[in-house]
DNA sequence: CGCGGCTTTGATGTTCATCAAGTAAAGTGG
DNA sequence: CCACTTTACTTGATGAACATCAAAGCCGCG
């Protein structure tokens, strides 16, 4: 974790289209007055669950897991997120403390402005307030969506859908590198990391994939869809 | 259903505290302009997936489900909701098109607003919009926690948690009559129908609750809840 | 009064978690 | 840099939790 002195002001930022095209120059220095720029690598502790909430953290750059401990010990990750669907805010806004822990999975630059100041500037602007409304639901029905789509699956469904997912949405590519280990995965679809093993195995002697280690090439999409969907 | 004239305004209606407390006499007044109020019966169908959004759905008064189809044609039960927690919000915002069924559980009084006026308000009383955000993120957050408890539980474990739910949070009462069948049961707590059966009849043989149809009574909270908690 | 949906119980089957045991890989300290 | 320890990965065998199937009674409703 290493804390960089912003260079910039949040007014000529290039990723403030994210969220923040409805804010006016003078609102963006406010903020600006406040913040700071924070680099983790890859496998940092981003948020701790309890921590009390005090910024308003925002994701520049990279790729995150929000998790959070079971009753059962294990852990269960609700959502794996980049820029766009950063979904710290889910707690932001509905507690005083975060609800979920985040960690990086690849090397993440985060934005984090003052809570307060933040809160001052939606109260002044309505216009940001109804786009960040509009940001908060779609991230969180998102995770609704998914999780119940997860949940409906058969096993082998899951791993396909988890593949697919990882390919088509985040990598936009056949080949990719897994970010997370295969304990991870379980969490993630809900299933023990014997049978994401297992299953992967299925899968490579059948030829709908190739692996290598964190390295996953889809050979056979279509069929990967259909499994996908049947349960 | 039935479409009743609204008789008062919004200025003087005696639920807005639940929501509307941040609105200025003037800004209720011209909501008031495009207001329905709706009575549901049980059983009657609210709002229905992929209807486009034209209102701002409100709950005054009653016990709603929200609901989705599932690929494997069993509907998934979201969440039971109380006016306090009325979770249409979570679609409102994030698409043009409800993304769940809603149907009254018990005699329900739906206020419903012109969704553009809303916005407006939205976007011109950013403290009201703060107010939206913090309700949404809540309704969210809670659908979300919820969601993974009780996929972290074993049969048992659910089938107790949801009647303690029931008992202490929607009738504060050790007997009360449940809003929804069986067959429901299973489909919110995520089993089959004939598994909640099965539990119940336990539960009654272990003394743990009385059962006469759908009256529902608590006999053993202690021993219901180290079961809830014990997955 | 008969039909369809809800409820109930029992018997059967299958999916999946758990347990066990071994290999590979990655981090840690002297 | 190498011994050491820990964590990740992998495969097979077993068992338990749960879904599915089947059959019958019940209730509400047209």
């Amino acid at each position: 974790m290493k804390i960089i002195q912003p260079t910039g002001s949040c007014k000529s930022c290039t990723l403030k289209s994210l969220l923040f095209t409805k804010m006016t120059d003078k609102e963006l220095e406010y903020l600006n007055g406040f913040r700071k720029e924070i680099l983790f690598e890859k496998g940092e502790s981003i948020i701790k669950e309890g921590t009390p909430i005090n910024e308003f953290l925002y994701l520049k750059k990279g790729l995150v897991k929000l998790y959070k401990f079971g009753a059962s010990q294990r852990e269960r990750i609700i959502s794996i997120a980049r820029p766009r669907d950063f979904v710290s805010l889910i707690s932001t806004f509905s507690s005083t403390k975060y609800q979920y822990s985040i960690t990086a999975l690849e090397e993440s630059l985060v934005c984090s402005l003052q809570l307060e100041s933040m809160k001052t500037v939606i109260r002044n602007n309505g216009g940001f307030a109804l786009e960040l409304i509009q940001h908060i639901s779609r991230s969180s029905n998102n995770v609704i969506q998914s999780t119940f789509e997860i949940d409906d699956k058969h096993l082998r469904g899951r791993i396909a859908y988890i593949l697919l997912w990882f390919s088509k949405k985040i990598y936009h590519n056949n080949i990719f590198t897994l970010p997370i280990s295969r304990k991870e995965m379980g969490e993630l679809i809900n299933m023990t990391t014997e049978n994401v093993i297992r299953i992967l195995s299925e899968f490579r002697k059948d030829g709908l994939i190739k692996i290598d280690g964190k390295v996953i090439g889809v050979l056979n999409q279509d069929l990967l869809e259909k499994i996908s969907k049947s349960g």
